[in-house]
RNA sequence: CAUAGGACGUAAGGG
């Protein structure tokens, strides 16, 4: 059974679903775990209702279960639903509580986050990274420096959310000599790449290109995207193919790198190259084509998108606002409200962009809409 | 053998 049980959480890290039900289905026998294994399943592809129904059929729930289907909740974007498990449950392990806090930090309720934080009996290593990543990826760098200080049990993970938010915020050299305090041996790419976009997004491509040269090998992948930004495509294009690794985050801070300065040809390229694709990579393509203006091309990549996120959608519906199309701006938004893709950013942006453009009438329909649907009122 | 943490896409501030 434990065998059993192995591959099936293995499958379900690499993404292979299917695979992951039908051992489940096959198994010659199965214990409890087995269960919370494939309920993981479940939710880590999304299918947030077959999650509940298995949890709703298993015999006996402990706290690893009701742990997993609070994290199913959290992690598709209902926190409400997540705190509801949170205070039915009778025992609560650090486990417990550090999905909870997560879920607030993860959907920017910080003042939330920081309640539960002070109120757990324990916290481990995780707990505090947590914290910590949320007040930095809030551009609250006192207070993650505060906790990274005294931060007990500190390790890569910690290192990199620290350096992730100094570099986000503009603050290199700070990024850069906590990175340069970290043994060459032990970086990975996560914190490789946290450095290098922080170089990229702030428009320091020397620089990033004099990190790689110190960079261990096995991290050098992540150069592609230097040498993409910097227009040496050939360049970019060789090291991919001889790149062990294809790492889908450093594809994309490439593609961002192109789309954002507007250099929609490349951009194109590199997308056919990508041997992988995801919302990611989707959404940065359709903006893309917004920003040159070519709406339709954008709507194009929206609709041929494997599936729709609320990013997805509030970027499109941003780009119709901005762009000084209200009319179909609101369609999509009614279309967003249909599908329960909805939360406070969508109107502000849509509200301010025709503002922007003097559109009095769609802005006030947005209004309207907000207190009559969601009973929301103006700040 | 199972459940929680870090890097990449949209929006918000505004001199």
């Amino acid at each position: 059974v434990v065998s059993w049980n192995a591959l099936l959480t293995a499958y379900a890290h690499n993404g292979y679903l299917e695979e992951a039900k039908k051992t489940f289905d096959d198994m010659p026998m199965k214990n409890s775990v087995s269960f919370k294994a494939m309920l993981s399943a479940f939710y880590q592809h999304k299918h947030l209702e077959e999650a509940k129904s298995l949890f709703d059929r298993m015999q006996n729930r402990d706290v690893v279960s009701y742990n997993a289907m609070l994290t199913a909740y959290a992690q598709n974007g209902h926190v409400e639903e997540a705190r509801k498990i949170f205070d039915s449950m009778s025992q609560r392990d650090v486990i417990t509580w550090t999905a909870m806090l997560a879920a607030y930090a993860h959907n920017n309720r910080l003042e939330q986050a920081k309640l539960i934080f002070d109120e757990m009996p324990d916290r481990n290593h995780v707990t505090w990274t947590v914290m910590l990543a949320a007040y930095a990826q809030s551009g609250k760098l006192e207070e993650a420096k505060l906790l990274f200080d005294e931060f007990p049990q500190q390790d890569l993970v910690s290192w990199t959310a620290m350096i992730a938010g100094y570099a986000q915020n503009g603050h290199l050299e700070e990024a850069r000599s906590l990175f340069d305090r970290v043994s060459r041996e032990s970086l990975d790419p996560v914190s490789c790449s946290a450095m290098i976009s922080g170089y990229t997004q702030h428009g320091q491509l020397e620089q990033a290109v004099e990190l790689l040269h110190e960079l261990p090998e096995r991290n050098l992948y992540a150069s592609t995207s230097i040498f993409a930004h910097g227009g040496f495509m050939d360049k970019a294009r060789e090291m991919l193919q001889e790149s062990p690794q294809q790492n889908l985050v450093v594809w994309n801070a490439m593609l961002s790198a192109y789309t954002q300065g507007g250099c929609i040809e490349e951009a194109k390229e590199l997308f056919t190259q990508m041997p992988r694709r995801n919302l990611i990579t989707w959404t940065a393509m359709l903006m893309a084509y917004v920003q040159v203006g070519k709406l339709q091309q954008a709507e194009m990549f929206f609709h041929r998108m494997p599936e729709q996120d609320l990013i997805s959608w509030s970027a499109m519906l941003a780009a119709l606002a901005h762009k000084g199309h209200p009319a179909s701006a609101f369609t999509v938004f009614n279309e967003m409200k249909i599908l329960h893709m909805c939360e406070p950013s969508c109107f502000a942006g849509a509200i301010t962009a025709c503002s922007h453009d003097g559109e009095v009438d769609a802005g006030r329909s947005f209004f309207v809409s907000m207190r009559m649907d969601f009973g929301m009122e103006a700040s």
